[in-house]
RNA sequence: GGGCUCGUGGUCUAGCUGGUUAUGACGUCGCCCUUACACGGCGGAGGUCAGGAGUUCGAAUCUCCUCGAGCCCA
C-alpha cells in the first residue's frame, strides 16, 4: 500500500477534469464478448448530429454514465454503446442551405454525400463534448446509421418484415407534409392550437359549415346526424357542390355532431381523420384536390395551380359574391402539423409502405418490460390502444436509407435483392436476375426511402448483434434508457420491431427521463432564450458539478429545472469534501498508524454504523435508479455525519499520541475510501483525483463498497453522544463562551454511556464524568411519552381512552405498569413499550448550570 | 373532450406502502477568521404541505370534489 499523498489547498476542477480525461484508456470502457461477468447493455439513443449535444441529451447521458460506472463496479461486464441517428429532412435542409441549392439540382448520391459529410463534421463536435462531460462510452460500440455496415441491417430488417408479411406496400390515405413533400406517420403529427374561421355557406340549400372551404372541390358528400330533425328525410338525396357544379350524396352516420356548426357536415378526400373513416366505411368517391407540393390540383378547376391558402381566399371571395356565404365565426382549434417543420399536415392517399401493427402482441412484449417509473407504462399503453393505421414507413426524400426493391418494367412484378448484395440503392444499382414471372429484364427501382424511425427502431438489435437470426447473442438489451417525449416513436417502433424479428422484448427494463426545463420553467427554446448550453456549464463548474445537477435536480423521472444553485451547491459540496479529504490524508500522513488496529471507542463504532447505513441506502437508491436519493445520503454523510461531527469529535484524539488514535485513523481511511467509490459514478473526476492520493489504481476499476452490517447499539449510542456534544457546545455558544474556550466540569448521567474515549472532553475542553447513576439528583416524575406507532395499530379506536387511561394512572403505577387496563369499563392488554415516563430533575444546593438532552442530565459546573 | 403527472417556508426540492418535532439546497438575519475548509462553522426567522369534504385513534401521504400548472392524445 502507497503512503498517502497530501492533497494541494484548493480543488482545481478546471485542471483536474482534462487530466483525467487525458489519463484514462477507452479500453477500459469496453465491452468484452469474451467475458466471463454477466452482461448488461445498454440500449442507448443515438442523437441526432446536429453539431451540438443540448442540455436534454446531456441529461440523459448522465443517468445512463451513472448506471454504466455503477454496474461495471457491481462486476457486470457493462456495454454503453453511442449510436448516431443520422438520415433525416433537418439535414437535407442545412444542407440546401450551406451549399446554396435545392435537392433536386444535384445527383441523388451527391446530395447524400454532402449530406454524409456535413453529419461525420457534427458527429466530431459532439463526441468531443461526450468526453469534456466524463462520460464512459464504449467507443468500440460505435455506430453510425448513415453508413453502409448499419443500414444494410436496416434494408435487411426490411426484407425479412417483408417476407414475414408485416411490411406491405397499399394505396392509402396518409399525413403528409406539403412542405417536406414527404408522407410522415402519426407518431410525427403535432397538435398545435390555432385561430381560424368556421364558415357558414348555402350549399344546394342545406346550410353547411367548414373550416376548410378550399376542399369543396374534394367534397364527396355530406353529412347529417342520423337523428338531427332538421335534416329528416334528406338522407339518400344528391346535392349539388356550390361552384363546382359535381353531384354528391347525402349520408346519414351517429358521428356528427348536430351541435357543431350547422349540424350538416361536407366530406371531403381529406379534410381530417374522420373524414377518412367516413370515406372508408360509406365506399365514397376519392377527389384529390390538393397535390404534394400544397397545389390545388386540375380537379380545383379555376382554382389549379393555387397554393391551399390562397384558394382559401379566392373560394371564399367567390362565395361571397355569389351570395351563398352567410357567416363566419372565428374558432379555436387544433391542428396537425409535421413536428419538425410545423406545416400544416394533408391527407392524401398515396401508394405507400407500411408496416402492420399488431396492438396485441406489442402490448405484451411493453407489458413483460419493467417501466420506471411505472406510469409510464400507461402513456405506452394509451398509445397502443388507439392505434387506428399502420406504421406509414416510406419516405419522399432523399438522405435516408433506401428501399431495396425493384419492379420490373413489363409486369409490375416486385424484384427483391439478395441479402449478400446488401447495402444498396435500386435507384442505382440493377438487380442480378430478370424478372421471374416474365423475364424481363427492365426494372424501375423504388425511389421512395425509409422513414428514419427505421434506421433507429433496430439500434437495439444491432447492438446485441443481430444478424437475422430470431436470438442475436446479447438479445434482450438490459435497459433502455430514454425521455418521455420519444415513448410513442422510439420506444414504441423499438418493441414492435423486436416483436416482428426475434418475437420477443427488446429490453428488461425501461428508464423514463424528464425532460429539462430553463430557469423560468420553461421548456428551453431559442424564441425564449433560455437556453444553457453544456458547455457553458463545465467551463465555469465543471463536469463533476453538472453531473451532480443531473443526479440531484429531480427524481428520476420527472422534469427538471436547470437551476445554476444546484451546480453551485454541487461545487461547493466538492470544495467541501476536498478538504475533508486534505484533513484525514494530513493527519495519517503524520505518523504511521496500524490499519488493523482495533476499533473500540464509540465514536469510531458509531462512523462505521453511519457508513454501513449509507452504503445501503445509496446502495439501494443506484439499484433503484434513484439518483437524487444516492446523491442526498452521500452529501448528507460526508458534511453532516463525517465533517461537521465525526471531525470535530476525534480531532483531539487525532493530535495526540494516544494508541487510540490508530482505531480513529483506520475508520477515517476505510470511510474516505468507501466514499470515493460511492462517489465515483457521479464525478468521477473528483473522486478519482482524490482516490489517487489514497492507493494505487483508478477508483473506476474498484468494486463497489460492499454493505457491511450496521452496529445499531453503536449507531444509537454514537447518536445520543453527537447531540450531547452539540447541545453543550450551543451551551457554550449561549453563555458566551468560544468554543474552545475551558468549559470546567460536566457531568452526565445516563446509563446508556459509561465512556467515549476522552472524545468529548478535548471537544468541549472540559473535565467529562459519566455517571450512570442518578442519586446525585433530585428526582420527579414528567411527561409521559406515548408511541403512537405501537398504540395506534394496537388499540384503534380505543387509543385515545387508553392514553387518558394511562394519564390517570397514580405515579408508582406509571414506572411499572399493570399488564392489564381498565378503559370506560374495559379491560385492554397493554402493549409492550406503548408508553414510558419520563424523569424530571432537580439539583439542590451547589451552583450549577443544568442541561436535559432527550432523558439525559447533563450538569455543568464552569470554572470560578 | 379523454388520459397521465403535479401543486410542500421567498425560490427550487425530498418525503406521499398513513405514525411523535415535514427533508435538503439557495436566499435571508445574528454571532464566530477555533491550526481541513470564510467556497467555512454555529445559531435564528420563515410552512393553514393549493382549497374543500371524507376515511381513520391519527392524513403532506388514502378517497372524492373544486381550482391551478405541465405533458400526452382526440
Amino acid at each position: 500500500m502507497s503512503p498517502p499523498k497530501d492533497l494541494p489547498k484548493n480543488y482545481h476542477f478546471a485542471e483536474v477534469e482534462p487530466r483525467w480525461q487525458g489519463v484514462w484508456r477507452d479500453e477500459d470502457y469496453y465491452f468484452d464478448k469474451k467475458s466471463p461477468l454477466p452482461q448488461f447493455v445498454i440500449d442507448t439513443p443515438p442523437p441526432y448530429p446536429t453539431g451540438t449535444f443540448h442540455i436534454g441529451n446531456a441529461f440523459n447521458w448522465c443517468y445512463i454514465d451513472f448506471i454504466a460506472r455503477y454496474k461495471r463496479m457491481q462486476g457486470y461486464n457493462v456495454m454503453f454503446p453511442q449510436g448516431w441517428d443520422c438520415h433525416g429532412l433537418p439535414t437535407e435542409v442545412k444542407v440546401e442551405e450551406i451549399h446554396g441549392i435545392t435537392k433536386n439540382d444535384v445527383p441523388r448520391e451527391k446530395f447524400r454525400e454532402m449530406c454524409r459529410e456535413l453529419t461525420l463534421a457534427n458527429i466530431g463536435k459532439m463526441r468531443l463534448t461526450l468526453r469534456k462531460l466524463g462520460f464512459s462510452v464504449d467507443w468500440s460500440n460505435e455506430y453510425i446509421t448513415m453508413l453502409p455496415e448499419y443500414y444494410k441491417k436496416t434494408q435487411f430488417s426490411f426484407l425479412k418484415m417483408l417476407a414475414s408479411g408485416y411490411i406491405y406496400q397499399s394505396e392509402h390515405p396518409v399525413n403528409f407534409c406539403t412542405r417536406c413533400e414527404t408522407a410522415i406517420a402519426f407518431a410525427e403529427v403535432a397538435y398545435e392550437p390555432r385561430e381560424t374561421h368556421l364558415n357558414y355557406f348555402d350549399f344546394d340549400g342545406v346550410e353547411i359549415a367548414t373550416t376548410r372551404p378550399e376542399l369543396l372541390a374534394a367534397c364527396v358528400a355530406v353529412a347529417v346526424h342520423t337523428e338531427d330533425e332538421r335534416y329528416r328525410g334528406i338522407s339518400g338525396r344528391h346535392l349539388t357542390v356550390p361552384i363546382f357544379g359535381h353531384q354528391v350524396p347525402v349520408i346519414s352516420d351517429e358521428a356528427v355532431d348536430p351541435a357543431f356548426g350547422s349540424g350538416a357536415v361536407m366530406i371531403c378526400t381529406f379534410g381530417d381523420k374522420q373524414d377518412v373513416f367516413w370515406w372508408k366505411q360509406h365506399h365514397l368517391d376519392l377527389r384529390k384536390a390538393i397535390d404534394r407540393q400544397g397545389r390545388m390540383t386540375p380537379v380545383a378547376g379555376k382554382y389549379e395551380g393555387q397554393r391551399s391558402g390562397e384558394c382559401r381566399e379566392a373560394i371564399l371571395s367567390d362565395m361571397k359574391e355569389l351570395g351563398i356565404l352567410k357567416k363566419q365565426e372565428p374558432l379555436e382549434q387544433r391542428v396537425g402539423t409535421c413536428w419538425r417543420c410545423k406545416t400544416p399536415i394533408e391527407i392524401m392517399s398515396e401508394r405507400q409502405w407500411f408496416v402492420k401493427i399488431v396492438p396485441d402482441e406489442i402490448m405484451k412484449a411493453a407489458r413483460e418490460v419493467k417501466w420506471t417509473p411505472g406510469h409510464m407504462f400507461l402513456r405506452m399503453e394509451n398509445w397502443i390502444g388507439q392505434m387506428e393505421w399502420d406504421w406509414c414507413i416510406s419516405r419522399q426524400r432523399i438522405f435516408a436509407t433506401p428501399i431495396p426493391v425493384w419492379f420490373c418494367k413489363e409486369c409490375g412484378t416486385m424484384i427483391l435483392p439478395d441479402e449478400k448484395d446488401l447495402p444498396l440503392d435500386p435507384t442505382t444499382k440493377k438487380p442480378d436476375h430478370p424478372c421471374e414471372k416474365c423475364g424481363c429484364a427492365e426494372v424501375i427501382g423504388e425511389e421512395d426511402v425509409l422513414d428514419t424511425w427505421m434506421d433507429s427502431s433496430i439500434s437495439v438489435l444491432n447492438v446485441t448483434g443481430w444478424n437475422g437470426t430470431r436470438t442475436p447473442p446479447l438479445f434482450p438489451a438490459q435497459i433502455r434508457p430514454q425521455g418521455h417525449d420519444i415513448i410513442r416513436t422510439w420506444a414504441f417502433y423499438t418493441i414492435l420491431r423486436a416483436v416482428a424479428l426475434t418475437g420477443k422484448r427488446p429490453w428488461d427494463e425501461i428508464l423514463v427521463n424528464g425532460m429539462v426545463l430553463g430557469e423560468d420553467g420553461f421548456k428551453m427554446s431559442k424564441s425564449r432564450g433560455n437556453i444553457i448550453t453544456p458547455e457553458e456549464i463545465v467551463e465555469q463548474y465543471g463536469s463533476d458539478a453538472f453531473r451532480q445537477w443531473a443526479a440531484a435536480g429531480a427524481a428520476t423521472g420527472s422534469d427538471i429545472m436547470f437551476i445554476w444553485n444546484d451546480v453551485i451547491a454541487a461545487s461547493r459540496f466538492q470544495t467541501k469534501l476536498w478538504n475533508v479529504a486534505r484533513f484525514i490524508l494530513l493527519q495519517l500522513g503524520k505518523k504511521e498508524f496500524n490499519h488493523e488496529a482495533p476499533v473500540t471507542a464509540l465514536a469510531d463504532c458509531w462512523l462505521l454504523a453511519k457508513l454501513a447505513e449509507t452504503v445501503s441506502e445509496v446502495t439501494e437508491s443506484m439499484e433503484q435508479y434513484q439518483f437524487d436519493r444516492g446523491l442526498k445520503a452521500l452529501r448528507e454523510f460526508s458534511w453532516n455525519v463525517l465533517a461537521d461531527n465525526y471531525i470535530e469529535l476525534v480531532k483531539g484524539r487525532l493530535y495526540s499520541d494516544d494508541p487510540s488514535r490508530d482505531s480513529a485513523c483506520r475508520v477515517l481511511w476505510e470511510t474516505i475510501d468507501a466514499l470515493c467509490r460511492m462517489i465515483a459514478p457521479y464525478a468521477p473526476h473528483f473522486s478519482e483525483e482524490i482516490y489517487s492520493h489514497l492507493k494505487r489504481g483508478s477508483v473506476h476499476t474498484t468494486c463497489w463498497p460492499e454493505p457491511l452490517p450496521c452496529d445499531q447499539e453503536a449507531r444509537d449510542t454514537g447518536d445520543l453522544l453527537i447531540r450531547l456534544v452539540s447541545e453543550i457546545r450551543r451551551f457554550k455558544h449561549e453563555q458566551g463562551l468560544a468554543l474552545n474556550a475551558p468549559l470546567g466540569k460536566v457531568t452526565l448521567f445516563t446509563p446508556q454511556i459509561s465512556e467515549d474515549g476522552g472524545d468529548m472532553a478535548r471537544a468541549l475542553n472540559a473535565t467529562i464524568e459519566w455517571r450512570a447513576d442518578t442519586s446525585a439528583l433530585e428526582k420527579r416524575p414528567g411527561e409521559i411519552v406515548f408511541n403512537m406507532a405501537v398504540i395506534g395499530p394496537a388499540l384503534r379506536k380505543d387509543a385515545k381512552a387508553f392514553m387518558d387511561a394511562v394519564r390517570a394512572l397514580p405515579g408508582d403505577l406509571l414506572s411499572n405498569p399493570p399488564a392489564m387496563i381498565d378503559i370506560g369499563g374495559k379491560q385492554v392488554e397493554v402493549p409492550a413499550n406503548s408508553f414510558s415516563q419520563q424523569t424530571e430533575y432537580l439539583v439542590g444546593g451547589a451552583r450549577v448550570d443544568m442541561i436535559t438532552v432527550g432523558d439525559v442530565i447533563v450538569t455543568v459546573q464552569k470554572n470560578p
